[in-house]
DNA sequence: CCAAAAGTGTTCACCGTACACCCATGA
DNA sequence: TCATGGGTGTACGGTGAACACTTTTGG
């Protein structure tokens, strides 16, 4: 074993350490993540998740969350982490080991993010048009979305994207859009309202020229996460 | 953003990188895992995990892979990234962020493990009885047998503990072992079989004064870990 | 009254579960 | 011949999938 031993620090060069966080939402019906774009070289020119390096007296978590927190003004979101990116030479300038994170933005939090001092822009892209990436990031990417879409099965991630009220049908078409498929409402309420998640607000949604659908909530917000 | 813009590297201190690795396999009917007892401080006499400091050239999967080769003298066995743990003052002396792994070793491939120059002995524990552990491993334990429990259910990996050949008694054994359930012989048969990842070798296994068990093998071992 | 999305039940196939007895061997 | 673990089939209930029409509103 290698364990630490010595009585202060380990002697040998230390990797830099940062975060980094795959910011998911559904916007005009495509799910689409936030990218900014680098200001500065290497890949200066090329869009990267949003994330930067860890403070030396900051958690993980922490970390990603201000990074996340900068990028988008919004805070108080799920947040999870992902995966750990160490490959040798992943950033052409050092080592850097990255913890990534993804998140998700509810439909209705869509803060328009603004650039921060080293970002040329910032913004969102549907995830089916990205543009290239830099450092591993499309890696990070994809492996963000297969736990995404992994999780639906499972758990209900899928809250994640909702607003503090919903109707049943605004529900279903995320799950449409993050599966890639249609879903059949009958089937899909029955199996929503069986997991007892969600509760009626007494409500009606009016949108448009035709029945108003009934306005939901989630019931127990901080059970949302908790694997079926 | 605070991504890395420098030219060359970020000029605050950075924190140390190890991996921790925990081994699982199941000795005289019980699932244990592999601990060193640390002969120097910080917890000098505490039984910890097999892991160590991040080589600067090195990827984080050949550290871990390194480091349980180190440790057990195998190598090849299937080794997965767990989670990140980098809490504050999880290490007292110094920002240490640990990338973690767990692995499984076959029920036949018990090395008698060999303790390294700064532990003072190395060895299996029950995990339902194990010492207190240094560090926050005992945390990383458990997340560590959550995810292996969970994965039972939706892949194989119940075949990362079984050598090249095995009766379906045995594989059964590993499943009620984790599971600390006893299962129904004719229905984890069916269900075994089904899935079509096991073939027969066509030889018997005798193993006491009763009828002989066929003896199986994996199908195609470079598929088992892939999600049902 | 027409267009548009909301809302509602039943049938069927499949799968996981419960359950009991005979078989092959060594002592 | 007996003790021991190996090996086998069927019946039932629950769950997920398929499927079409009525309701309510705004224009």
């Amino acid at each position: 074993m290698r364990a630490p031993n010595e009585t202060f620090s380990y002697p040998y060069p230390h990797p830099a350490v940062t975060t980094d966080v795959v910011v998911f939402t559904i916007r005009d019906g495509r799910l689409s993540i936030l990218l900014v774009e680098r200001a500065n070289p290497p890949f200066a020119g090329n869009w990267a998740l949003p994330g930067g390096f860890l403070d030396i007296g900051e958690d993980l978590d922490a970390c990603a969350a201000r990074e996340l927190e900068e990028e988008t003004g919004i805070s108080g979101l799920y947040l999870e982490q992902l995966y750990t990116f160490g490959a040798t030479h992943r950033d052409p300038r050092e080592r850097v080991i990255s913890v990534t994170y993804y998140a998700l933005v509810p439909l209705d939090a869509l803060a328009t993010p603004r650039a921060a001092s080293d970002a040329a822009a910032v913004g969102w892209h549907a995830f089916d048009a990205l543009p290239p990436l830099a450092f591993d990031h499309a890696e990070i990417v994809q492996m963000a979305h297969r736990r995404l879409v992994a999780k639906l099965d499972y758990s209900t991630i899928a809250f994640g994207f909702m607003p503090k009220t919903f109707t049943l049908s605004e529900l279903q078409g995320v799950y449409e859009i993050l599966l890639h498929q249609a879903l059949d409402k009958r089937n899909f309420r029955k199996r929503m309202l069986s997991l007892d998640l969600v509760e009626e607000t007494g409500k009606l949604r009016r949108n448009g020229k035709h029945r108003p659908a009934r306005e939901y909530r989630v019931k127990h917000p901080e059970r949302v996460e908790i694997i079926k």
